[in-house]
DNA sequence: GTTTTTGCAAACCATTTGCAGGGTC
DNA sequence: GACCCTGCAAATGGTTTGCAAAAAC
C-alpha cells in the first residue's frame, strides 16, 4: 500500500541516517495490510530472518509516528496499533474483521469540533475521531466481527 | 462527580454482587476529577488504608466499563483512563492541564459518521471522537499545556 | 450451601533503557 | 573521524491470572 520509499524519505526529511534496519522496518511495515502492533514486526522480523532488534523496531515506530509518516491508533480494545498514512490531517475507518483501513479526510468534522468548543467554552486544540467496521470486501464475505 | 451509588446500581443491574470492595473503588471513583488511570486508584485505596486489591481495582474498572458505566479513553500520550460517565453515546473532551472531561452529546457527529460510511462503503459498527484542549477555568489560569 | 469475589503473589506482556560495538555521513 | 544508530539483555511498568479463603445471595 504505502511505498517503503516514502517512509524512508519522511525519516531523511527529519535528518535521521538511512540505515540498513529501519530500510527492513519500512518494508515490513509496507508488507503489512491491516493495522499493527509492534510485536508483529519483531515476529516478522524474526520470521523472514532479517536481523532487527526488537528495540529498533519500537524506536523506528516512534519515529516515524513523530514524522507522522505512520500513525498510532488506539483499537476498542485498547490495544495500540499502527497504520501506515499520507502525512495531512485525517482519521482511520479501521475494519474490524481484517485490520485494513482507509482513511476519512476532515469533511464537516472541522465544524462539528468548532461548534462543540463554542458550546462547551474549551480551547479544543485536538481530537480524534476513529471508526470501526466492516469494509466492502469483508461484508461481502460475510465474515464475522472479532 | 458522580454517585457512587449509580456505579453500584449499574453492577446491580448487571447482575453483579455488591460487595465492600466494589462500593470502595467506587467511592474512589467518584472522589476523583479528572479522568484516572487504574494505577491512581490502586495508590487512592493504600493511601487511604482502603484494602482494596490491586486485581480487584483492574477487576471492578472492567467490569463497570462493561457495564458503560464508566468509560476507557487513550490519552493522546497513549496511555489508559478512566471516566465516570452517563450510560449513552456521547464523548468526551478532556482537559490536557486538569484532566476534568466534559461529556458531548453526539450532534451532527452521527450525520458526519453516516456519510463517511456511505462515501467509503464500510459498514461502521462504532465510532470514537476524542477531543482534547483547556477547560474554561484553565484558560482562565493561563496554565500550559501538559 | 452454592456461587461469586477477593487478595496475594507470581506470571505476563509490551515497551524502555544503558551501554559497547558498528555503520553512516 | 565524529556522531548517530543498533543490538542485546536487563529493567520497567502496567495488567492478568491461579488459587485458597471469605463474602454475598
Amino acid at each position: 500500500m504505502t511505498d517503503p520509499d516514502l517512509l524512508m524519505q519522511a525519516l531523511e526529511r527529519g535528518g535521521h541516517r538511512l540505515t540498513e534496519p529501519r530500510r527492513q522496518v519500512a518494508a515490513l511495515i509496507t508488507a503489512r495490510r491491516g493495522h499493527f502492533a509492534a510485536a508483529d514486526l519483531v515476529d516478522d522480523a524474526h520470521r523472514r530472518g532479517a536481523g532487527v532488534g526488537r528495540a529498533t523496531v519500537f524506536r523506528t515506530l516512534e519515529l516515524l509516528a513523530d514524522l507522522e509518516a505512520i500513525e498510532r491508533i488506539d483499537l476498542p480494545s485498547g490495544e495500540h496499533a499502527y497504520v501506515a498514512c499520507e502525512p495531512a490531517h485525517h482519521h482511520h475507518l479501521v475494519c474490524s474483521s481484517c485490520g485494513r483501513s482507509a482513511e476519512v479526510v476532515d469533511g464537516d468534522l472541522a465544524k462539528t469540533v468548532e461548534r462543540i468548543g463554542r458550546r462547551t467554552g474549551y480551547r479544543i486544540d485536538s481530537h480524534r475521531l476513529e471508526l470501526f467496521g466492516l469494509c466492502p470486501v469483508c461484508q461481502r464475505r460475510g465474515t464475522a466481527r472479532a
